[in-house]
RNA sequence: GCCGUCGUAGCUCAACCGGUUAGAGCGGAGCACUCAUAAUGCUCAGGUUGGCGGUUCGAGUCCGCCCGUCGGCACCA
């Protein structure tokens, strides 16, 4: 029986326009779920649009289009840049698609029944320009006045749902105990133990004030606020109003991984368990929350305009190429909990000390060897190895240690520390020059066998990184990827007289100096 | 304001429960080498581990205070 495994990114809101942030979240979700189906596990990766909500349809209107026109268009720019990115998802979630409209009113409808809902009133401070209400400390801030016009705020009151999450303070303490490392990296489980701590309020999950949203059942005027929507978003693309194993997607749920920004952490570690609970379901199993990027030093922001937006990273991957704009995500990105600068100068620099230098120079220098002394097939390896088949094997223990607890950066590590092990290895035993006496021609073959079969296992860990080049290496090579894990991960995959060509996997690039 | 991060070599970061001369990568300097994408390997950083005080046989690692930073505080990845 295969293994399964579960992976989300949040559901991108359609009001926004796709950046880095988006692509980051769903790149780190991408190398996993490459990683879990390297090692033949069933994966279920699934990405999405966020919908619903006054914004979408207030900038509907200012466009002059249905709220559902503007939100196909911008779904559609979501979707479309995903195979730019060589992103592997196996589902798209909108939140507009019956099948989630209709899930989310069952779900509803079964917290209704549970006794998780009741009908109270909502009062805040209300800007009647933008029809929103407003935070205490937001509308303070803004001395009660709309910072979009001016007009003082006014004390408005409605009547909405509400969902129970004050009841579910004990059990969520609970959960938060016997799971440790529920919420991941531990600084961001402090906080979420810390507000628990402070006490829990019911939420509202109800809006009366605009119309763009799922109906709440039985209550005509009443829309499910967004966020209560969209988390449902995670259980109804697995149909899971049938929990039952007659459903085929039934049985990845509960995802291993929920991947989101950090500032959505309190919705996806609270509230959605709680809710989850509500309905009797297991919760996600684990939450990985990561930072931000800043921008050569400076917080991005809408009004300093300095967000790396599609355009621009378009430019970096035209330059440089996808593997090297996805490296620099996922091994120098926010992935813990600091925020990351992105800097013109660390990508250049990155790119040219990991993927040119080593991965690039070491498999070219090896593939280069056995070309030239070899006559281009896989040398004969008396010695079995060496010690490098235990050296290989520990690189990958490592690798899937860090991958199975999110540490993408660190699964990273290991398989360049693997190709600069190699490089030594190449500088001590010196096999070019040993290649110039004809008596040494059996060291000279198990050393550049147990090189190139030491590269090929790097490259192999690497492939969820460097999807192109990767993949690229190991069909020169023969091991391609339909050939198992199993098979892949051990010693002695490349057999002996198999071809090998020389590679130069990626090329220098010039550093523009302006 | 409340809660919480983080503050370690020029830069990016390590160091499990406190325990020998605080470690890597990058950049920089020198040396070696030439199979390779002017690549690689070796050597070189005398860092008061933000500051002050405390606990301890012993603290970067625990406690207190201070300084600085960043984040969460309900809908911006």
């Amino acid at each position: 029986m295969t293994r399964t495994a579960c992976i989300t990114t949040p559901i991108y809101y359609v009001n926004d326009r796709p950046h880095i942030g988006h692509i980051f979240t769903t790149t780190l979700c991408d190398a996993w779920a490459r990683a879990m189906r390297l090692q033949n596990c069933d994966v279920f990766f699934l990405t999405g649009t966020d919908e619903h909500g006054v914004k979408v349809e207030k900038s509907a209107a200012e466009h002059n289009v249905t709220p559902q026109a503007w939100a196909d268009t911008n779904a559609a720019e979501f979707e479309r840049i995903l195979p730019l990115f060589q992103i592997s998802n196996t589902d798209f979630i909108r939140t507009t698609q019956p099948r989630h409209e209709r899930q989310v009113q069952e779900f509803i409808q079964r917290l209704q029944k549970s006794g998780a809902l009741y009908k109270g009133s909502f009062e805040g401070w209300y800007d009647e320009g933008q029809e929103e209400y407003l935070t205490e400390t937001r509308a303070k801030e803004c001395e009660y006045k709309s910072a979009v016009n001016g007009k003082p705020l006014v004390r408005a009151q409605e009547q909405n749902w509400y969902f129970k999450l004050s009841a579910f303070s004990d059990r969520l303490k609970a959960h938060f105990e016997s799971h440790p490392h529920f919420v991941q990296p531990s600084a961001r489980m402090n906080e979420v133990v810390g507000r628990l701590r402070e006490g829990l309020q019911d939420v509202p999950m109800t809006r009366t004030n605009f119309t763009w949203g799922i109906p709440m059942p039985g209550d005509p005027g009443h829309v499910i606020y967004v966020w209560i929507d969209a988390l449902f978003n995670y259980i109804t693309a697995l149909d899971y109003t049938d929990a039952s194993p007659k459903n085929p997607r039934a049985h990845y749920w509960p995802a291993d991984w929920h991947v989101i920004g950090k500032e959505i952490l309190w919705f996806h570690a609270v509230i959605w368990p709680a809710m989850l609970m509500a309905l009797e379901l297991p919760p996600p199993t684990k939450i990985h929350a990561h930072s931000f990027w800043i921008s050569e030093g400076k917080k991005m922001s809408k009004s300093l305009g300095n967000f790396i937006d599609l355009p621009t990273i378009e430019k970096y991957i035209a330059r440089y190429g996808l593997d090297a704009w996805r490296w620099f995500m996922l091994t120098r990105g926010p992935i813990d909990a600091t925020d990351a600068d992105f800097r013109a100068s660390a990508f250049h620099e990155t790119y040219t000390a990991d993927l040119v230098n080593t991965v690039g120079n070491c498999s070219s220098r090896v593939t280069a060897m056995i070309a030239k002394t070899f006559n281009g097939q896989m040398p004969d390896d008396i010695e079995r190895g060496g010690a490098w088949p235990a050296r290989c094997q520990q690189a990958v223990a490592d690798w899937q240690k860090h991958f199975a607890n999110f540490q993408l950066a660190d699964a990273a590590e290991d398989a360049m520390k693997l190709l600069r092990d190699v490089d030594l290895f190449i500088n001590q035993t010196e096999p070019f020059k040993l290649a110039k006496d004809p008596a040494q021609r059996e060291r000279v073959a198990s050393i550049l066998a147990q090189c190139l079969e030491s590269v090929r296992i790097a490259s192999l860990l690497l492939e969820a990184f460097l999807p192109q080049k990767m993949a690229e290496f190991a069909a020169l090579l023969g091991v391609s990827g339909d050939t198992s894990w199993d098979v892949r991960s051990r010693w002695g995959a490349l057999k002996p007289g198999c071809p090998v060509t020389k590679v130069a996997l990626y090329p220098r690039v010039e550093s523009d100096k302006s």
